[in-house]
DNA sequence: GTAATAGTTCAAGTTATGTTGAAGTCAAGT
DNA sequence: ACTTGACTTCAACATAACTTGAACTATTAC
């Protein structure tokens, strides 16, 4: 039966390993039916699905928070339009954040080039406790603040 | 004597823990001098440093590759101007190619919304192994192919 | 000079993300 | 039916990046 895929044909159409294939399956972000024999088999939402897993990792984000996120999914089906479009929506504010970091990051850095800094010592953008202080113990100019 | 900092100053002024600073300075990212009683002191330096470190992870590197990085950087000294812009020079690739990678995945993410396919399932920016499968196992859209 | 605070080393523990190996079972082709 | 390759579970190992704890020493404030 086409649609259903075994743990084989999905790894190496994501091109990435079957043990972490059962490694996600076993954290609950994807799941599998069974043949009566007790292989698995993926329906070829999985592939789009662990597609995410890959991208969101990318961003930076823990198993954890793209399991939560994946929840907005319905595990099974495929996702509607209108859930799929949710799911879309709520990423967009992380990839924009990152982004706006990394950006930040290179402005700075060229910034600090060309600033004209006769002393990188005192150079108040990549300096950061120096001027910083100000602000309190921790903080930070090229770091983001992340939840501890 | 200002200009040389203990480790709980640095730690503070860098909001990491003083255990942080010691791994660096383990894994020799860092470097320090001792006083008599055998106790850390840094040099000023070693705050843009460390800044950097963190930067960069964000970047999603590891500290062997950022240890290579900032070998370009004397260890002790403040870099010159040169050697800081050499430096700084080597970063932006990195950069952007994150950056790029992380815009292309909220394009497509904002593309997959509005692209009107009628089925997800066939999306070809969205399934990475239905239409890539022609590229060979391990052709992926929103996944970056990484160094193994 | 002494107490409190902050520092030292070294080993072991922690979390995240998987991989590897052993021992055995299933599915498919001939 | 039998062989072969792909699959199963479970436990252990791997690596990165730190943190924690124990036992001890330095520095600083009074």
């Amino acid at each position: 039966m086409r649609g259903l895929l075994t743990i084989g044909e999905a790894a190496a159409r994501l091109g990435i390993a079957t043990s972490a294939l059962r490694f996600y399956e076993d954290r609950g972000l994807i799941v599998s039916t069974r043949t009566s024999g007790g292989q698995r088999r993926y329906a070829r939402d999985v592939l789009r699905r662990v597609s995410f897993i890959r991208a969101a990792q990318q961003v930076g984000l823990p198993l954890r928070e793209i399991k939560s996120s994946l929840a907005q999914l319905p595990p099974e089906r495929a996702p509607s339009k209108e859930e799929w479009e949710q799911f879309a929506e709520s990423w967009r504010p992380r990839l924009s954040e990152q982004i706006r970091l990394l950006e930040a990051m290179r402005d700075r850095l060229g910034n600090c080039i060309g600033c004209g800094c006769q002393s990188l010592d005192s150079c108040d953008i990549f300096n950061p406790g120096d001027k910083a202080a100000d602000d309190g113990p921790g903080a930070r100019y090229l770091v983001a603040d992340v939840a501890s």
